[in-house]
RNA sequence: CGGGGCGUAGCGCAGCCUGGUAGCGCACCUGCCUUGGGCGCAGGGGGUCGUAGGUUCAAAUCCUAUCGCCCCGACCA
């Protein structure tokens, strides 16, 4: 069987061979009005999909052939490291309460009740199910390690949908489950992952990277985000043409040039500098003949916490920078695992006695570390000022800046911690070489989740000396619909896109130029019979239509290759078009099928 | 949630300021014509002007409310 070609790509759809003028695929000569990035205006003009509300898609015939096709090959890769499940959408509130998820998860929860009044949920994830399950199911290692997923829609009240289906409510996404008795269990688990994740993004034929992620406040340890660089997307990655390193904004660091720091003027103690009227960090340094890398920027914020009674405290979290450089509040918010807000103006009379503009260290007492802070407000000082002398500050007293300050010695920080945000051009952490920035869209995230639902939601199994033990946890999804938003965002042009064959809905478009023409028609019909016999995904374009129409939408809709018949059938000859390249080739009728196999193979 | 924009035929838009017969291009239907890049000619169908209320002799147009959609920001295990 030429099937056998197929066991390389794995991606046949069905047998049968579809005509085009039989099919329902609404092409539109202009993009709606309110489609601003690629994937979306092509896929709507290229009749995948249509939008029914904010945020909610249908898929047509094509983009649900290119659905299915992708899900295919996650689902052929997912089977190689676990087990699919079936888990329902609609959940009680009672177990996102159990985990702790109903509240923490506000909004973006779509909520609901039932006949009786009953508060129900739609899933955002299933964590609590499949935790809920083995909860109830596994009892002992030796049921350990579980790798448990599942391919369905998920739902987020997004507050604000946006880029066709880049940012949606409803979504499709694999989502997978580990369970191991310990942490080199998880990392096993974990490295499966890694490794069936690039299988599926290969075999999908995206250009993607894999960076290290910030685990959040969940307390994971360990995490990667497998990304795909596009204008379009809304993840800023940093990484290094020179090495493998990579990662995202909230993780991301640098080697940093190392800074002349100041002499020390007068006794080196902190000197007290008039700088009337100079309020930003450029002014003051400007005003001072010194370099912004001098300079330490003071930044307020509070945290509003909620205590077990119930009531509001606000808890006062200072940060400092060098002056040029760029709190990361990722990274700040995983330091403190709070959410912060900027001080309000009241708010920083208050602590500082001090307009905003001349804010400093110096003259409050902060409080020495960062659990157990008895209420003192804390004094977070990123890395980069770890070490450093005669810095410049504010004197918390309006128009006086000090001179001569060094952390350690004039003031004493809560923590160092990097707090800084990467920028383009700086010196990569491995090899040095200048690290770069770029947009990319989140098509696949890794996540140690360690203990934090096995705690919550009690789950317990006995090891092998008879002890409760609790297992730890990973959890692994793909966001489908991204894979194929990544993958027209990576190849298209002013006509349209192009997908890879793998995930194409057809493979193949045969186009007869003139469908009145006998000869050019049954050569059609025998090529595309052909194909398709030999396992191909063909479509036959069988349209009484002028040949630019054809043209005009096989170059629109994504099929990678298209086979067109016109009056060298005479000679026995059709031409190959790869729409990618638009590279055009004669080949003979009798030899299609090879030639096609040929480069189906080489581009696959 | 803050800021901005837009809702008129399937799609893209004009008309609104200055109230008085609802229009254009594409798409669609019929016929003829044409057949290697959205061809041409002729004829034709299709619109509660987002919704509700108000002002007026008269509202797509002015006023009020409301719903929806898009963009920027905030948010995004």
């Amino acid at each position: 069987m030429p099937v056998s070609r197929y066991s390389l790509l794995g991606t046949r759809y069905s047998k049968t061979m579809h005509r085009w003028s039989e099919l329902f695929i609404p092409t539109l000569r202009e993009a709606p009005a309110d489609a601003e990035v690629a994937s979306h205006k092509f896929l709507v003009r290229a009749g995948y999909i249509r939008q029914l509300a904010a945020g909610i898609y249908s898929y047509l015939f094509l983009g649900n052939r290119s659905f299915n096709k992708i899900i295919r090959i996650v689902r052929e890769e997912m089977d190689k490291i676990g087990q699919e499940y079936y888990l329902p959408a609609l959940h009680p509130r009672e177990l996102w309460e159990a985990s702790g998820r109903y509240a923490l998860m506000g909004e973006n929860l779509f909520r609901l009740k039932d006949r009786k009044g009953t508060d129900m949920c739609l899933g955002m994830t299933e964590e609590e199910v499949m935790t809920s399950i083995a909860l109830k199911e596994l009892r002992s290692y030796k049921q350990l390690p579980q790798i448990w997923y599942q391919i369905a829609p998920k739902f987020r009240d997004e507050p604000r949908p946006r880029s066709g289906l880049l940012r949606v409510r409803q979504f499709m996404m694999k989502d997978s489950y580990s369970f191991d008795i310990d942490a080199a269990g998880l990392d096993v688990s974990y490295k499966k992952h890694y490794e069936a994740y690039c299988r599926i993004f290969d075999r999908c034929g995206l250009k993607y990277m894999v960076v290290e992620a910030d685990s959040g406040a969940m307390g994971g340890k360990e995490s990667h985000e497998f990304m795909v660089r596009t204008p379009a997307g809304e993840d800023q990655i940093v990484s290094c043409d020179g090495c493998d390193y990579a990662a995202n904004m909230e993780k991301a660091t640098s080697k940093l040039e190392a800074v002349t720091d100041l002499v020390a003027e007068g006794d080196g103690k902190p000197l007290l500098v008039h700088t009337p009227g100079q309020k930003t960090i450029e002014e003051v340094a400007r005003y001072l003949g010194v370099s912004p890398k001098n300079k330490i920027k003071t930044l307020a914020y509070m945290a509003d916490e909620v205590d077990e009674k119930g009531k509001k405290k606000s808890r006062a979290i200072v940060v400092l920078m060098r002056g040029d450089h760029q709190l990361n509040e990722a990274k700040f918010n995983a330091t403190v695992a709070t959410a912060t807000r900027p001080m309000e103006e009241p708010e920083i009379e208050a602590l500082f006695n001090s307009p905003a503009g001349y804010l400093g260290p110096l003259g409050i007492e902060w409080a020495r570390d960062l659990k157990n802070h008895g209420g003192k407000p804390l004094l977070l000082v990123d890395k980069a000022l770890e070490g450093r002398v005669n810095l410049i500050a504010g004197a918390n007293k309006k128009d006086y800046h000090l001179k001569n300050l060094t952390p350690g010695k004039d003031f004493h920080p809560t923590a160092y911690a990097d707090l800084r945000s990467v920028t383009a051009g700086e010196a990569c952490p491995n090899c040095g070489k200048p690290l770069r920035i770029d947009t990319a869209v989140e098509v696949g995230h890794i996540f140690k989740l360690g203990y934090r639902y096995s705690e919550s939601m009690g789950l317990r199994v006995l090891d092998r000396n008879g002890k409760e033990v609790m297992p730890i946890m990973g959890c692994y999804g793909i966001g489908i619909e991204r894979i194929l938003t990544a993958a027209v965002e990576q190849g298209n042009d002013n006509d349209g896109f192009w997908l890879p064959a793998a995930i194409a809905p057809f493979e193949v478009v045969v186009a007869p130029v003139n469908v009145k023409d006998e000869a050019v028609r049954n050569a059609s019909e025998d090529i595309a019979k052909r194909l398709e016999a030999a396992g191909f995904d063909v479509v036959l374009d069988d349209r009484d239509e002028r040949p630019g129409v054809k043209f005009k939408d096989a170059d629109l809709v994504g099929i990678p290759f298209r086979i067109t018949v016109g009056k060298k059938v005479t000679e026995g000859t059709v031409e190959v078009v790869l729409r990618e390249t638009r590279e055009v080739c004669d080949v003979t009728i009798s030899a299609i099928v090879e030639y096609l196999q040929g480069v189906l193979r080489r581009s696959g």
